[in-house]
DNA sequence: TCGACATATCGAAACTTTCCGATATATCCA
DNA sequence: TGGATATATCGGAAAGTTTCGATATGTCGA
């Protein structure tokens, strides 16, 4: 249940937002770090950044902290408002919600394994 | 299913205010004619008349003309997107939205049979 | 300590939204 | 037709949002 007014306006105005609500797509389909977000959806990184503040004011994404990276992903499913919940629904089956180009690159984008940096480095 | 991000974030902006989120509340409760809305929700009626055309335009709300009155209510439960339909569960039991002062005054519009002049003029 | 790299914050121009009084349009009834 | 009333649209000032390069902060390994 919901406990006020203000709070779901600020929890629907931070999905009314193109970059925003792809990031959220991206998430819908695991756990990235900011680098690779910012790398799929090719944007630059301090949009994402900001993205991710705003997500992260309204409980929709978790961080996970790990060296110089920060992974995200939406906040468990148990956690969820019933909003965030009927979101993922929606968005999460839409590659074309991850890049304004051809579908078929979206798909691609999802397909693959993204690169994260920190994978490169595990064995030091 | 939505068929593309742009059209979800039109329906997501359309609802991320507080005026039409209160719009939406007022009208999960029944139909009501656009002078009673900028009655009960103590706004000006140029201030509605702008809220019911984003809602309209997001699909989430119908019209019905009557004379010189538009009685407004949300869209049916069969065709609504599942983002209305959502919001209507969220929305709904909170008297809180209808209006920003007290939750016993809200109770009170919500309960009053809210004069419509349509009614005082039926046997004319 | 340094250089490399991941991320956050700042700054400021461009753009969009919000708000509401004034005014236009539409409908009714006499 | 004119006056009353319901609704829509306009105008435009104020406030808010978006965007992204530049820069700051933090973390690592050497």
């Amino acid at each position: 249940m919901v406990d006020n007014l203000r709070f779901l306006v600020e929890q629907l105005k931070a999905v009314s937002h193109p970059l925003r609500l792809r990031v959220l797509a991206l998430l819908a389909v695991g756990e990235y770090c900011v680098c690779q977000v910012a790398e799929v959806l090719q944007v630059p990184q301090s949009s994402v950044s900001e993205a991710l503040k705003e997500l992260r004011r309204a409980g929709f994404v978790r961080e996970r902290k790990e060296g110089r990276w920060v992974f995200v992903s939406t906040t468990p499913a148990s956690e969820a408002s019933p909003l965030l919940q009927g979101l993922l629904a929606e968005v999460a089956p839409l590659p074309e919600t991850l890049q304004d180009r051809t579908q078929a690159e979206a798909v691609k984008a999802l397909a693959l394994p993204i690169p994260c940096p920190a994978s490169k480095v595990q064995h030091g």
